[in-house]
DNA sequence: ACCGATTCCCTTACACCGTACAAGGAGCTT
DNA sequence: AAGCTCCTTGTACGGTGTAAGGGAATCGGT
């Protein structure tokens, strides 16, 4: 299968765990431990290790069950679905960015702010590549992404853009990144798995393109575009389109900026 | 399930249909027509409208065997894999973008180029929401998608950026696209699955919110953004949110400019 | 007109998935 | 000791992608 764009099967129509999912306090017994030391905790925290390890596909139930020594439906006195589930982990990684206070410092700039948010979640996306899917398909309503998301907001705040297009700049600063770290991550995933360098890939898929003379325009327009930039691999080409982006797009908000 | 975000089982590890695919020519055979009508184009343009009702979830090799009154194996005849048939089908949707031809006419305004392009990618993306995850998963080496890619570089390199922050340009632009158009057309989707319009299920989800207290901020946040733009409807919104992206980035492509 | 090769489609079968359902066992309260 | 609640498990259903092989129709060559 190619692309984890989908999971919906008839059931009642759930928005997101943090609305309508079980109490998190299943588990957590009066007297003592679970029999089977499970707990809501444990299983997110596996999901996650499960989910770095060996990709969104690779991910079932039965699993992750295993990995912990239990049966699948074990897991679902935790969680009401696959789908909670994933919203856990999704939530939990996006806890790992460390968010910068705006308005603590009133002389921080918010440039420095805003690049070093933005590289974060990059880094986030590319750290987890099964977390782009999710997000992209769930609400995002927990409590780290809302955290994430009033500290974008504030921070935009900050940069003198006006109010009634503070929306857009953050659209246009945070989808660049998600889609940038999408296939950022992507790309490295596929890298990993076959067993190559980036660098390797990259050239044995220049091969491959360059044995299809219709392709022949896009292999001259990359060659182009790889020279005209400073680095040799591609590592170094990406961190330099990354921060020429964002570079970019911190001009457009001076520019649409009152002074 | 939740996203589309993954196929990929312990197979020889292919890189894309347009590189070690099975010939296109299967079908037409010599002397008249296939026994059950079948063809790799009906089988593609099939799968497009399929995935257009139903979405990616749904679709199923099986599903679409129905549809064409076949047993799914006889599709395999045609194509190797789910995989292959959704790369064919992404690169069938990609057709559709009308592309400017920046280089014929020297007078017309790259602005106005780019704000018709990123419209355009936009509307594809929330036309076919299946889209995005497949976009992120393959290498979108289809010849629809290189003509997309060769057009949006040939219309970069008439904004007078400098060659070396043309990728980063592009990347801006249309990492931006991309995410904005997978977020709106997901919650599209979500919307019609749910029989709601857009603006009923706002209302809805910001009521289901509103009962827990420790999402109040992001409630007031929300409120706060929706008051500073003029639109009352969301589409209203997002539109207003979607140019004034595209603006942002345009001011800071001038800004970056060599003059 | 015959024959082997090619092309096309179908049947069967495998391993796997998410999860509904119901029965069971352990521990606490009474 | 009985009962209750919490937790775990076994089994089963209806789906998935697709490997392997069988059989029919049609082709090219004779």
């Amino acid at each position: 299968m190619a692309a984890a764009a989908d999971r919906d099967t008839k059931r009642p129509a759930r928005m997101s765990v943090w609305l309508d999912g079980k109490a998190a306090s299943r588990g957590r017994r009066a007297g003592g431990d679970q029999p089977s030391g499970l707990d809501r905790e444990r299983i997110t925290s596996a999901t996650v290790r499960l989910l770095d390890a060996e990709g969104l596909a690779k991910f079932s139930m039965r699993r992750l069950a295993a990995e912990l020594d239990v049966t699948a439906m074990s897991l679902y006195w935790y969680v009401d679905s696959k789908d909670d589930l994933l919203e856990l982990a999704s939530d939990a990684v996006a806890g790992e960015l460390v968010l910068p206070d705006p308005d603590a410092d009133p002389d921080a700039d918010w440039r420095d702010q805003l690049r070093d948010l933005t590289q974060g979640y990059r880094a986030l996306l590319v750290r987890h590549p099964w977390l782009s899917p999710l997000v992209g398909h769930f609400l995002n309503i927990g409590p780290n992404w809302v955290a994430l998301s009033l500290c974008v907001q504030r921070l935009i705040r900050r940069t003198g853009l006006p109010p009634e297009r503070q929306a857009g700049g953050i659209a246009a600063v945070f989808q660049f990144v998600y889609g940038f770290g999408t296939i950022e991550g992507h790309f490295r995933k596929r890298c990993a798995e076959a067993g190559l360098t980036q660098d390797e890939y990259f050239a044995h898929a220049m091969g491959a393109v360059g044995g299809r003379a219709e392709l022949a325009p896009v292999m001259d327009a990359a060659r182009e575009m790889v020279e005209a930039r400073s680095g040799e691999t591609v590592d170094d080409m990406r961190d330099h389109d990354f921060t020429s982006a964002v570079d970019l797009l911190i001009a457009g908000i001076e520019a649409r900026t009152v002074r």
